[in-house]
DNA sequence: GCGACCTATTTTGAATGCAAACTTACCTGT
DNA sequence: ACAGGTAAGTTTGCATTCAAAATAGGTCGC
């Protein structure tokens, strides 16, 4: 279905910020660039919206959706109880070679911190996390996990990761996946809510929450009535 | 927006099961019952899809969605997680006119279910749970909650209610409001996880999954392409 | 009489068209 | 020169149109 492409297509381009958050999505060119007329592209920005990727301006188009820090403050704790369910779940559920998948990407994770490749531990790092959620064996819990994580993917990998807040996050690692061996769920929950408030909390701290108000809405200055532009 | 109305009227027909769960949704029809065309009706269509309550088939249209007992396990599950997390933040978050409304909302629910006035009662328990969850203060939470709810409501409320079920959940109910008083966010978050686990026994018990497959997808005879219909 | 094949109609998916709203640029008057 | 107003040009929202796929119906053959 060409709907389908589509929204994934523009969904990478907002989660990787080739469309910066608040800037005006302009339908006529991702039209050309994608190959497709303007009905399957509305069509996309209309799932996105509902997903809170995408802001529909009435008569006034598509804006990448900007969070505000308390949309990440709120995203986050959406995410925390997801996982934390996530983990209670995948502790009686998850096979021994699921564990050993996810023992294996912990090891690489780790050796990419050692080498201070941050690129590759944040993929190896998603990739445990997403593990652990779809071990739950629950496809629409893993649906919604990631439809959370990618409205705020951005926000976490545009905060710069200091070197103490690394070394805590990998043991923190190491304790998700000894809890994670001895099936203990209650122990797994509570150190990946504990996790999760850190990365929230250096997420906050560091203001990357691209800017406090969706400054989008009716402003009086007639010079200003649109956000900011991709050029 | 037109886009907008036609999703929540779509919603609801969906919701309320006026187009039966399997049955194909004729874009035709909808079109001359809602007064708009075909362009914003099949942009709701891919909206409502994306939040499961739709399934769309290629080159065959939209039926509402089926769920099978996995997904109603499933998304109570989800939904025990999103309540419990909303349980332990109302608790730090309510306000003391907050707990009043509940606990008003709570005696109007208890006088329905004295009344043996079931639907009355749903309406009022409803509102308790919203209440609960908005509570918690954040909006991301509450509209994945609303979503997850909502692709449930009609299996939780075709799912006849015994005497002996309905009166415990009274109880239950009963607890959740002594918590909140007490602001008892771990308390609350138990009894809440408790008593959806209860109401999905119930409902997967009853069998009330509409159907254990989708049996929409592909079938050798040709007779027999697709599944029931409106008529 | 039953089933396979072929054709007509309906339905879907996407592109195009059109009116309304919004932008932008210019122009006028002070 | 600048503020306000106006008209041209975009852009948006929705309706309509068109080609392709699916469905239904009828015909022919066995």
């Amino acid at each position: 279905m060409l709907h389908e492409d589509v929204v994934s297509q523009l969904r990478n381009i907002l989660v990787e910020g080739e469309v910066p958050p608040g800037a005006r999505i302009p339908e006529r060119d991702l039209c050309v660039r994608l190959h497709v007329s303007r009905t399957p592209l509305r069509e996309a920005l209309k799932v996105l919206a509902a997903e809170g990727l995408v802001l529909l301006l009435p008569n006034r188009g598509a804006r990448a959706a900007k969070l505000t820090s308390k949309d990440v403050h709120d995203l986050f704790e959406v995410c925390q109880g997801l996982e934390g369910l996530a983990g209670e779940l995948a502790c009686e559920r998850i096979s021994d070679s699921g564990i050993d998948a996810v023992a294996k990407a912990h090891k690489a994770m780790v050796q990419h911190y050692r080498d201070g490749n941050l690129l590759q531990y944040y993929v190896y790092n998603r990739m445990i996390h997403e593990a652990i959620v779809d071990a739950a064996g629950n496809p629409a819990l893993s649906q919604l996990y990631e439809s959370v994580t990618a409205r705020i993917r951005r926000a976490r990998y545009v905060t710069p990761m200091t070197p103490p807040r690394w070394a805590v996050a990998v043991q923190e690692h190491d304790a998700i996946l000894n809890a994670l061996q001895r099936r203990d769920g209650i122990g797994l929950a509570h150190i990946l809510r504990a996790h999760l408030r850190h990365k929230r909390e250096e997420v906050t701290r560091a203001g990357f929450a691209e800017a406090e108000h969706q400054n989008v809405t009716q402003s009086s200055s007639p010079a200003n009535h649109r956000g900011a532009d991709i050029a």
